[in-house]
RNA sequence: GUGAUUGUAGCUCAGUUGGUUAGAGCGCCAGGUUGUGGCCCUGGAGGCCGGGGGUUCGAGUCCCCUCAUUCACCCCA
């Protein structure tokens, strides 16, 4: 074991690994693109206020679980950011874009930091991709966020996915269900846990989702948010039921999904994979019409979208199979060099090569040519080229299909030109 | 933050009631084939047995501490 290793809650991506998150990420970033979504990157850190008044200082993530340093002696404190919407708000308050027009749709990939004990699906740094739709506060905007979540699930071939969804209401209406439910677990007291009891003063609908037997008991008779919403609430609830149906996205609805952060209103959805043991969370969000105003601003900016937790996500199509038909091809042409007098003239035909577009590679530690073999074969190369004392006096030189085993003599130009054909049909773009 | 779990070669793991120089498979390197890979054969390299302390004539094995891992709780992606 070395000396140094990755820091609790972190890792490390080799190549074969990369490949998988760039297949994904590139889905993330055409099916955004196509529902007229477009990138924002933000800071990784923020002043620390962003997220306390952002996320809400009840929620566990500001409570306990931030990154929090200060930059020098006298700086303000900072904060490596635990979520991205607060971020992406600040970034569209700050430089007042909705004085350029008052619709604006958000995507994007990004690093997030959470101080927890790392376990199955969860690290200190991950990833998320989400879309935040900024500006507008409807049915349809909610919709069009899950959609395209979805979307982004469907083609990346992910089955057995549970999406539930609920309302929250408005202000109002969790005012009033929040003094209902006060009301209906006072008594309970002795049965309440710890946690639940804070809650019961400042979030009492996060006792809902408590996943405590006892507390559960009682939840299910707890009076329920849904009688308690007005007739509009209710109404834009069933609209956005009626979008997704429409679009053949298959949910339920669970009332007792809250969600941890505070900054919801109206619709509040989760997706959940059955592959990911406890953490089985891959993605989430909603509408959160009240945050601008929170962060400051003197308008009201409704909002809605979600996150997908990228490592989740990733875990859960290895474990469906999905990257199976993802081989990352290794060079096209290997240079095989029999004298080492001849390195330098076969790396300067590997130059040529790769400067003629041809991906091109050669060993650089002077191995015997049954290394070298070895090797082109492990990386998988498609063809290999000798360079021995006949090709360097004849200019004539051997070309094997290590798939074939077959071979070929051929000059320096009829190579070239050779290997440029079947590259472009061989290797497809990724 | 709480609970449990596991640390032996690059990887997966053996290692008998404590007993000499700690093993296997795979991988890696080399040779068999001094101009030809995958298969096969032969050989080789590679271990402070996570770290520290203790018990003992003797510790990979027993005890304590510590660090790390993994899983779960809390909560979330």
């Amino acid at each position: 074991m070395s000396e140094y290793q990755a820091v609790k809650g972190t890792r490390d991506i080799f190549p074969e690994e990369v490949a998988q998150w760039r297949y994904v990420e590139e889905i993330v970033h055409t099916l955004s693109t196509l529902c007229g979504f477009s990138e924002i990157r933000t800071p990784v850190f923020e002043y620390t206020e962003l997220f306390q008044r952002g996320i809400g200082p009840t929620t566990d993530i500001v409570g306990k679980e931030m990154f929090s340093f200060l930059p020098d002696p006298k700086g303000r404190s900072v904060t490596l950011r635990p979520e991205m919407t607060a971020g992406v708000m600040r970034a569209a308050l700050q430089k007042k874009l909705f004085s350029l027009a008052p619709l604006h749709k958000l995507y994007y990939i990004g690093e997030l930091f959470r101080k927890e004990r790392p376990q199955a699906g969860r690290q200190r740094q991950f990833s998320q991709f989400g879309a935040e739709l900024l500006g507008v506060s409807s049915p349809a905007a909610v919709a069009e966020v899950i959609t395209l979540m979805m979307q982004v699930f469907e083609s990346l071939g992910l089955t057995g996915l549970k999406l539930r969804i609920n309302t929250l209401g408005d202000t109002e209406d969790r005012l009033r269900y929040r003094e209902a439910l006060q009301l209906y677990f006072s008594p309970f007291q002795e049965i309440l846990d710890d946690a639940s009891k804070e809650r019961l003063e400042k979030n009492p609908l996060r006792i809902l989702d408590s996943k405590n037997p006892a507390v559960q008991e009682l939840v299910a008779g707890a009076p329920r948010l849904y009688d308690y919403l007005k007739a509009s609430s209710l109404q834009d609830f069933e609209k956005v039921l009626f979008y997704l149906a429409e679009r053949e996205i298959a949910y339920v609805i669970d009332h007792r999904l809250v969600r941890g952060l505070d900054y919801y209103s109206h619709t509040a959805f989760e997706v959940s994979s059955a592959e990911l043991g406890a953490q089985d969370a891959i993605g989430g969000g909603g509408r959160y019409d009240g945050l601008a105003r929170e962060l400051g601003s003197s308008a009201d900016v409704p909002a809605s979208g979600f996150a997908v937790g990228m490592e989740r996500l990733l875990i859960t199509m290895e474990k469906q199979g999905l990257f199976a038909a993802l081989h990352p091809h290794g060079p096209h042409v290997y240079v095989v060099v029999q004298q080492q007098e001849l390195a330098d003239h076969a790396l300067q035909i590997t130059w040529q090569l790769r400067k003629a577009g041809i991906k091109s590679e050669m060993d650089l530690a002077g191995r015997s040519m049954k290394a070298q073999m070895r090797d082109a074969n492990r990386i998988r190369a498609s063809y290999v080229l000798f360079v021995g004392t006949m090709e360097y006096s004849t200019g004539l030189y051997s070309l094997k299909n290590l798939a074939t085993s077959r071979q070929t003599t051929l000059s320096l130009e009829a190579l070239l030109q050779f290997l440029q054909e079947v590259a472009v049909k061989e290797q497809p773009a990724l």
